[in-house]
RNA sequence: GGGAGCGUAGAACAGUCUGGAGUGUUCGUCGGCCUGUCAAGCCGAAGGUCGCGGGUUCAAAUCCCGUCGUUCCCGCCA
């Protein structure tokens, strides 16, 4: 046996016992006398002490080397007690110390009050993984999924896996392929999510399914994007909506309890679509705070700055956000104003309230008395408030603002959890005059009848769950009518045939008995990583990749042999193959 | 595909705006001292392709162009 405790065990040891303990380095005190090193183990930390004369291996320990000691409990001697140790009244007086595995110079200190470059850390995450955060983190994402399975256990659900390497379809976000070498130049795709799985399972007759599933979605990267990422994906059949939503209330509520020991009584808050979009400016709102969008088209129709103008004749409207005190220079006005425009606005109307009352801004000239206690009104505009408003086509104008309100409102932390449903979601979106889905395209729509007659007006049976302003994740009611599913195909503008030779398989399966169902998937890393206050994914995943998609300790992605690419029946373009021959 | 920031010793930074010898700080490393520290302390030392390439200049870490890496954002993410 190479230990007999761990390190945090030790304070139930009684003082004068012998035990063996092994662990690594974490720092080492040598005051010539006497030496001191703190051991850590995944338990946690603690003292070694020996005389250097007796034992000088002791003076020979580096940081993170790992070290075997065996030794007396004892007590701490009077005013030397650490109260920021859970182990800091007692010690270990070392009888003997091994060293199992010396450690090179470390690349970066092992310890949560040193920043090191991202880079850095991901070169060497085995190191980094040792310090105590990201220590922390793995270990809450294990928290969160063993609260998931004890759940949806307790609950009746059946875990089922379903396959990696399926086939790609080309809707939605770009598959990751995978060549097969038995039928050369075809591919398989990795899934984005088992969706048309889990409704198969629902007509084979498993009724309550879920599954702790990596998925992978070939896009851009962004603070809580990565080509792959877990979800727990679940489906239950005779379900509705509420009965997903229950479901998925009760997990997140486990995980919150497990992840953070917080009990969460209250159910999450639900707001429609609409809702959302009018007074929070986004789909997938932070409701930890205010700072709501107002609508002020009514109180600028007749005014005569030119800019509300044209957005008000041409359908548009004026929406306004009261962003409270804030540093306003000239700097800061213009880069919110290149904000907006990147987010897609023609500029940005800016106002700030003079102690007299009066605004301070470049269109004030344009308004007219009504119109300025008008908009103060609306927004409740005390002295010094900055006002910022957004004159639009609507969805800009409330979008512009909703990120706005964001950066200039949102709390920096996640201390508080604010969980909330966005219901009742439009159908379809227009996209450059085509008409998309706005979920997927297997989702239920709330009237059939709405759907082939006002298509841009109907609603789907679609639903979000939102935490702190995070997409968690959305789910919806199913189609599972074949039919019904082949006209919503046709309004996407995919024709029958098309839809035949693409998901024929999957219409067909519809057709044996298939019973409504309905299911919900949220990802695992974005829950945790918000329950772990933390400010990007890759915190919570252990080994991820670099914006560019690279690991930056394996090197991957590489280039493979001429062998393996001939297997495949893959030729390089001369392109890509210039590049290899450059690296 | 686009925009912005960053890149200086093993790590974290200052220096860059306003060009003048690789100038400095903290940690780590190496050597020495030290019997109660706990991010120990004190003394000493080593350690640099200022990401890379090109340009401007008598002179470039500093200014300009390109490029690579990285982060954040827009597009994208049904």
């Amino acid at each position: 046996m190479i230990r007999t405790h761990r390190a945090t065990d030790l304070t139930d040891v009684s003082v004068g016992e012998s035990v063996t303990i092994a662990g690594w380095v974490q720092r080492q005190r040598d005051h010539g006398g006497v030496a001191f090193f703190d051991l850590r183990d995944a338990s946690g930390v603690v003292q070694v002490v020996a005389d250097p004369d007796e034992y000088p291996i002791i003076t020979e320990l580096r940081m993170e080397y790992c070290v075997r000691v065996t030794g007396m409990i004892r007590e701490r001697p009077e005013g030397t007690i650490n109260e920021d140790l859970d182990t800091g009244s007692i010690e270990i007086g070392a009888t003997a110390i091994e060293i199992l595995s010396p450690a090179d110079v470390l690349p970066f200190l092992i310890d949560d009050r040193v920043d090191v470059d991202e880079r850095v850390r991901l070169q060497h995450r085995y190191l980094d993984l040792r310090r105590p955060r990201m220590a922390a983190n793995l270990k809450a994402r294990s928290l969160a999924t063993s609260a998931i399975r004890r759940t949806l256990d307790e609950l009746g659900f059946l875990e089922v896996e379903t396959p990696t390497l399926i086939n790609s379809t080309p809707e939605g976000a770009r598959d990751m392929l995978v060549p097969s070498r038995l039928r050369q130049g075809e591919f398989y795709a990795l899934p984005q999510s088992p969706q048309l799985f889990k409704q198969l399972l629902m007509i084979g007759g498993v009724e309550r399914y879920y599954q702790i599933a990596r998925c992978y979605r070939d896009e851009d990267f962004r603070s809580d994007r990565q080509l792959e990422f877990t979800q727990l994906d679940l489906e239950g059949s005779f379900w509705e909506r509420e009965d997903v939503l229950d479901t998925i209330e009760v997990v997140l509520k486990a995980v919150a309890k497990a992840v953070r020991g917080i009990d969460m009584t209250e159910p999450f808050p639900r707001i429609t679509w609409q809702e959302a979009m009018d007074r929070f400016g986004s789909d997938k709102p932070d409701i930890r705070f205010g700072m709501e969008l107002v609508d002020l088209t009514a109180l600028v129709a007749e005014s005569e700055f030119g800019v509300f103008q044209k957005a008000i004749s041409s359908g548009g409207t004026v929406r306004g956000i009261n962003v409270g005190k804030q540093e306003w220079s000239r700097s800061r006005a213009d880069a919110m104003t290149d904000r907006a425009k990147t987010l897609g606005a023609g500029g940005l109307v800016w106002m700030v309230v003079e102690p007299d009352g009066s605004l301070r801004s470049p269109v004030a000239k344009f308004l007219n008395e009504q119109e300025t206690q008008g908009i103060k009104e609306a927004l409740r505009a005390e002295p010094g408030d900055v006002l910022l408003l957004s004159a639009d086509q609507w969805k800009t104008a409330v979008t512009v603002l909703g990120a706005l309100r964001v950066e200039l409102g949102r709390p920096v932390d996640h201390e508080d959890l604010a969980f909330l449903w966005v219901v009742d979601f439009p159908l379809f979106e227009e996209e450059d005059g085509k008409i998309t889905f706005s979920h997927h395209p297997f989702t239920s729509p709330v009237s059939i009848d709405q759907m082939r007659g006002e298509p841009e007006k109907a609603l789907s049976k679609a639903y979000d769950a939102v935490l702190n302003g995070v997409e968690l994740g959305s789910g919806s009611v199913r189609i599972h009518d074949p039919e019904i599913q082949s006209q919503v195909f046709e309004i996407l503008g995919i024709d029958r045939e098309t839809a035949e030779r693409r998901f024929g398989w999957f219409l067909q399966a519809l057709r044996y008995g298939t019973p409504p169902h309905a299911g919900f998937a949220f990802g695992v890393d974005r829950v945790v990583m918000i329950l772990q206050n933390e400010q990007s994914i890759r915190e919570v995943i252990p080994f991820p990749k670099t914006q560019t998609g690279v690991d930056p300790m394996t090197g991957a992605p590489t280039w493979v042999d001429d062998q393996q690419l001939n297997d495949l029946g893959i030729v390089i373009t001369p392109e890509a193959g210039q590049r290899r021959d450059d690296g």
